[in-house]
DNA sequence: GTCGAATTGTCGGGTCCCGCAACAAACTCA
DNA sequence: TGAGTTTGTTGCGGGACCCGACAATTCGAC
């Protein structure tokens, strides 16, 4: 979430653009790792004391950050003043259009949820247009709960499907039964709050999310899996989003890993997702009618009684889950592979197999390095990660904060955690 | 090569590295583009024209750069001088160790070429310390060469294997027949010249030199595949190599495509270079005592006669190549892919069967964007590579020019074109 | 051939931003 | 209560960039 003017390429930078970077740093670090003393945040950045005192300073002009009395007892010397982020300087919208749900909250700067609520629906039966009607009905009350004081500065959307980053336009979203939808513009117009919204495919978020709330704490090389319906992943590298030329990176669902596997619904045939993906779970544990959460609830329970198709179609599965996070392994390297979706819960049933896949396939340099971790922050990683995302125009420019970013998000700003 | 100094993430930025950060930038364009006259620089980096001046003549005085006069002719104002780099001002030994050959060359800023040798060898035959006798031979008279006035920065190696970035520790290179050897240490000993010692995977380096001085102009995002004996792959993110954890990203040699698939000799199944790969398809084509430069003459004869046996065992391979570019398509949304090493020269060959497959596989979204092509490099496209790798320590830091960096470089600075 | 327009180098001054050093403040521990 | 330690505060200085004014140089039109 900072550093992004400083890394335009080819460019020069000048005296205001480093100053934008400290103040990013700053708050970014307040942001994440929450209230911290100003010694603690000049030793972490590197900046003189004097520095710190200033930036904080503008940080509070700005309506940010507030300090309050430093905590006692922390040995000797002159206590240091302990800054932290006003959630309400900075609030924002975030919501996912997921397969079998719907979810909305408003999140304030440092993370605080306000409030949070997250409603089933039945798969691809609703147009875009009736789908953001009542995402946005969903939000209103949220949005009418907030504090008077507070600053709405963005909304974030997590959607599933195949989306631009750059307007919101979702070229295809399978289990929403969409394609080529323009869902920014129908969002933003819907809404009108009059701020920019910024719109992501929801693995991507999900890894988002995870790589700096969740399981990647420490890690700056993440992928994450998220087996909805499909499979889909989000990849950082050097702390940062891989997205693509135009933000469709990560469809590993769709890599061929049997070409004599079944037909997929992309139209290909062998596809990963058609191994390792819900439906073929379902279809190996005999209850091909079951999706989505009931699915996985299903056969949380036949697993715990003992019934022997249930872990045999787990392990099965898990095994082609393996074979594929081996793949990723060997081209991407990370210190860490979480876990999510609807993997999250089942991951207890699929480890073993899926595991001794992964050291099958992994080369033994990349795949020892390589830790195997379940998800921290389950089925809400896309929503906190869209409030990242939306939350990231502010902490890469905290100066142009109290200014009104009416349309859509022109970029996203990848983060540097 | 740029910004490095800005990207350490989390820290403070004072003014001393954003003079680094513009210094750089002004030399990465001049190394790269080519002489450019001051006011075209002070146009690109977006700098007042005193700064790039000011810029300009501590490189002069740091002998990278020199000014020339104008040209003439370029509309009504008066001339702007036109700056150069001095490749002897910086100059750097690129090596190659390959699978079927090693190669030399001296290399300048600016990418100005002295002298350059390749040398056929045998595969597998030689110790890494035998080679690296050999390839510190053949370096020799080249190193004697060089103009009176060079100044040497660096040395760069590619290596046919997987390699650590930071020390350059050889964790396996199964067509060197080597394992857990620490190469980057020999090299250094061996050439003996106090320069830093910069190691890489010969397919990361061939991407880099791809994407900086090859088909990769005016693009962000790049994937380039070498087909040597197995197959390895260069990742361009964002205008950077994308090198995972610990610079082991990028064996897509070894996913798998195929469960039922031929033993690889990694130990796995249905690894794509056992489809795709060399090997594989000198036996469709009924060769498969020949390998290397020597199989892939012989089938360009083969083809061109019209023999059918051939032209069927390119088009297998071909789909085979095609469906793991489709597959990578998805996972990385390239706007290009560089199809490179042995593949470059059989490029016509296999076209069209690979095409037709990778638009099979690949989603539409990122696939219609992906364009295919064959390197331009050609086999020196790695041995390129390192030169630039050398260099860009230079690059990155232009002010510690002067100064002498003996032992191991430390880290992989990359790049920002 | 001369003059005006356009472009760019050069130089001095100003600003912004950060680091430094000295001092004051506040806390702990003996 | 006083010494020691850590940190905030303040004023100063330097580095780096931008700006404006002026000079230099070229092109093109008359």
């Amino acid at each position: 979430m900072k550093e992004s003017a400083l890394r335009q390429q080819g460019r020069g930078v000048a005296a205001e653009q480093l100053r934008r970077h400290n103040l990013s740093t700053i708050l970014d670090r307040l942001h994440l790792s929450g209230p911290m003393s100003r010694s603690e945040l000049a030793q972490q950045t590197g900046l003189n004391r004097s520095t710190v005192a200033d930036l904080i300073g503008e940080l509070a002009t700005l309506a940010l950050v507030e300090e309050g009395p430093g905590a006692a007892n922390t040995g000797p010397g002159r206590p240091s003043p302990v800054a932290k982020v006003r959630p309400e300087g900075a609030t924002v919208l975030a919501l996912e259009l997921s397969v079998d749900s719907i979810a909305v909250a408003t999140v304030g700067l440092g993370g605080h949820i306000y409030n949070q609520i997250r409603v089933a629906r039945p798969r691809g039966r609703f147009t875009p247009e009736e789908t953001v009607e009542d995402i946005s009905k969903l939000a209103e009350p949220l949005l009418g709960a907030l504090p008077g004081a507070h600053q709405l500065v963005g909304v974030g959307v997590a959607v599933a499907g195949v989306v631009r980053r750059t307007d919101g336009f979702v070229h295809l979203a399978p289990n929403l039964g969409w394609r080529n939808v323009p869902l920014g513009t129908i969002v933003e117009k819907r809404l009108s709050l009059g701020q920019a919204v910024s719109m992501a495919n929801e693995a991507d978020l999900g890894s988002l999310a995870e790589y700096r709330r969740g399981a990647g704490s420490g890690v700056q090389h993440l992928l994450y899996l998220a087996g909805e319906a499909g499979i889909g992943a989000g990849i950082i590298q050097e702390g940062r989003p891989m997205l693509g030329a135009a933000g469709y990176a990560g469809e590993v669902g769709h890599t061929r890993v049997n070409p004599e596997g079944r037909q997929c619904r992309c139209g290909g045939k062998g596809c990963w997702e058609t191994e390792a993906g819900e439906a073929a779970l379902a279809r190996r544990a005999g209850v091909s009618d079951l999706i989505g959460q009931r699915l996985v609830e299903e056969l949380i329970l036949r697993a715990t009684t003992g019934d022997s198709r249930t872990l045999e179609a787990l392990t099965v599965t898990g095994r082609w889950l393996g074979l594929g996070i081996g793949n990723l392994i060997n081209i991407f390297n990370p210190d860490r592979v979480v876990v999510g979706g609807s993997y999250h819960d089942l991951y207890p049933y699929l480890e073993e197999s899926m595991i001794r896949s992964v050291q099958e396939v992994a080369l033994s340099a990349p795949g020892e390095s390589a830790e195997i971790v379940p998800g921290v922050l389950g089925v809400d990683a896309p929503l906190v990660g869209a409030a990242e995302l939306a939350l990231s125009s502010v902490i890469t420019n905290p100066a142009a904060a109290t200014g009104v970013h009416p349309g859509f998000a022109v970029d996203f700003v990848d983060d540097g955690g």
